[in-house]
This record gives C-alpha cells, sequence and structure tokens, in this order.
DNA sequence: GAGCAATTGTTTAATCGGAAACTATATATA
DNA sequence: TATATATAGTTTCCGATTAAACAATTGCTC
C-alpha cells in the first residue's frame, strides 16, 4: 500500500478547483454563496430555511446570517409559513432578480470560457461526474 | 441560448462536493487545510509561507494565522531564511508528523471507501479529470 | 388533551477569513 | 552609495463561520 501524494486526493483536488474557480466568480460585492442562494430561490421561490441550507451545503446559523445580510441589502426577503409557523419560506425580490441577471451573466460568461478552455465535452463529463458522486456522498 | 440549472454549473457542483468532503475528512480538531499544510510539509519541507499558500490556494494572511495556531499546537514550526530574510521556511514537528499520520490514516480510508462506492475507475477518471481542470483555471 | 419528544430556526460566544495597510528586507537605478 | 521599487510576510480591522445553547412550534403517546 503506497501512501498517495497529496495531488492524488480527491479532498485536495476538489478543495483547489473550488477555491480558485470561486474566487474567480466573487465579484461586485456577490459571493459565489450569494449567486447560489438567489438562483436557488429563482428556481424554486419560498424554500424553508433547511432545504435552502440542504440545497447549498451550508449549516444552518450560517444560512441565517447570510440571509440576515441579504435581507438588509433588500435581496430575498422572509415569509413566515402560516401552515407551520415554525418555517419561513424564503423568497428572491425585484432587486435581488436584477441582481442575479447581472451575476448570472458573469458566471455563465465566465464558465463558458473556462470550459472551452478546457474542452465542451470533458467539461460536460465532469460536471455529471460531479454530480453522481456528489449523489454519493451526500 | 437556454438558461443553466444551478446543477449544470461547474462552481456550484465543486462547491457541493467540497464541502460535503471536506466536512466528512475534518476530524479531531484537524480540519482539511491543517491535513493539506501538514501534509505538503512531509513532501517539501522548507517551503516559504509564499509558496504553501499557492499550493494551497490559500491567501497569504489566511496562512499566517493559520500557521500561527498550528505553532502554538506544536504541529509546524517557523524557520528565517539565512539567504533572504524576508523569508520564512516551513517545518513539520515530530508532533505534526504523527497527528499527519494518524490523520493521513483516516482520510485514506474514507476516501477508499468514498472511492470504492463510486467506483474506482471512475474515481480515478474524476482526479485526473480536476487535475487538468486545476491547471487551466489557475 | 397533557406531557414529552422532535422539528425548525435563531442567538451567543469564540474562532476564523479576507482586503488593505504596514514592516522588513532585497534589488535596481541613478 | 543614496534613493526608489519590488518582494515576503505580518498585522489590523471588520465581516463571516462554527458549535452549542436556546426559543418556538408541532407531533406523538398515553
Amino acid at each position: 500500500m503506497v501512501e498517495r501524494s497529496l495531488n492524488e486526493h480527491l479532498s485536495h483536488l476538489l478543495a483547489q478547483a473550488n477555491r480558485h474557480l470561486s474566487r474567480q466568480l466573487t465579484a461586485e460585492g456577490v459571493s459565489l454563496d450569494q449567486w447560489r442562494l438567489m438562483k436557488v430561490l429563482s428556481e424554486s421561490g419560498g424554500l424553508p430555511m433547511g432545504k435552502l441550507a440542504e440545497e447549498l451545503a451550508l449549516n444552518l446559523p450560517t444560512l441565517t446570517k447570510l440571509v440576515d445580510r441579504m435581507v438588509q441589502d433588500a435581496l430575498v426577503y422572509r415569509v413566515p409559513d402560516p401552515a407551520d409557523r415554525r418555517k419561513v419560506r424564503m423568497f428572491l425580490s425585484d432587486k435581488g432578480a436584477s441582481m442575479l441577471a447581472s451575476q448570472n451573466k458573469r458566471v455563465e460568461e465566465h464558465e463558458a470560457k473556462v470550459e472551452d478552455n478546457y474542452g465542451n465535452e470533458d467539461a460536460q463529463r465532469l460536471k455529471s461526474m460531479l454530480e453522481n458522486f456528489i449523489k454519493q456522498i451526500v
């Protein structure tokens, strides 16, 4: 049993890839997490905090405070669920939607460029492999 | 031009995969970054801070403070470079080496299990695709 | 339906992270 | 060799993250 070098560890490779890409995608004060949050809400508005935390792999206290800030900035808003008053349903505001739109543009452009350089077929393949991988480990 | 859903974005998939895996690998107070740092030093002892930051995709102030803590815990130590006194060379202590050994064991076991479930060939392929991807975007 | 457990989310206290400013040393230029 | 410029790390300040404790509401069981 030979010891692996760092570059042969999935955890390391994922950390590197994630950090580089997420740095490149942070712009105009919109972090990758903020973008992902807004994007989820645009696709499924009204998600409760718990589901949102799951979708984004954020833990709940972290999400609470991220949402606090985004509510301050009027990007999203909370609506208590009348059917289950423990729940808080999250929605994207108009301002949030327009922020999302411009950030979408930046992200799409950047990823398109990256995927072009990497090779579009390979990029496609990489994504579907990651998708399966995530299902595996969650 | 159809708008992509979140699951079709590499940035999202990488963030998810990274977070899940890095959470699962944090143990006994050793974070993924701490492990990666110790592992790099075990492979190339004497790296200056700047190189170390590059290798780990950490920015320098963050690394300084991570190292501060690890020096407190006597896992690593600093040696000023006599040839260039701006530089600080980092080394793994004996305690660090033994910490690394036990954490290596945990990581290897966990990743082996994950890779088994995912399929070893696919895992291998995923890693080499990620390696290429990282070269691409850095 | 009263009491107890489970679920949902927030708060608290401590630690960690990042951008910008700063210190110290080395190198280049005149 | 004096002055400017570049490089390597650290510090500061403020914002972000975490684990643990907490509060509110719902569901279960007797």
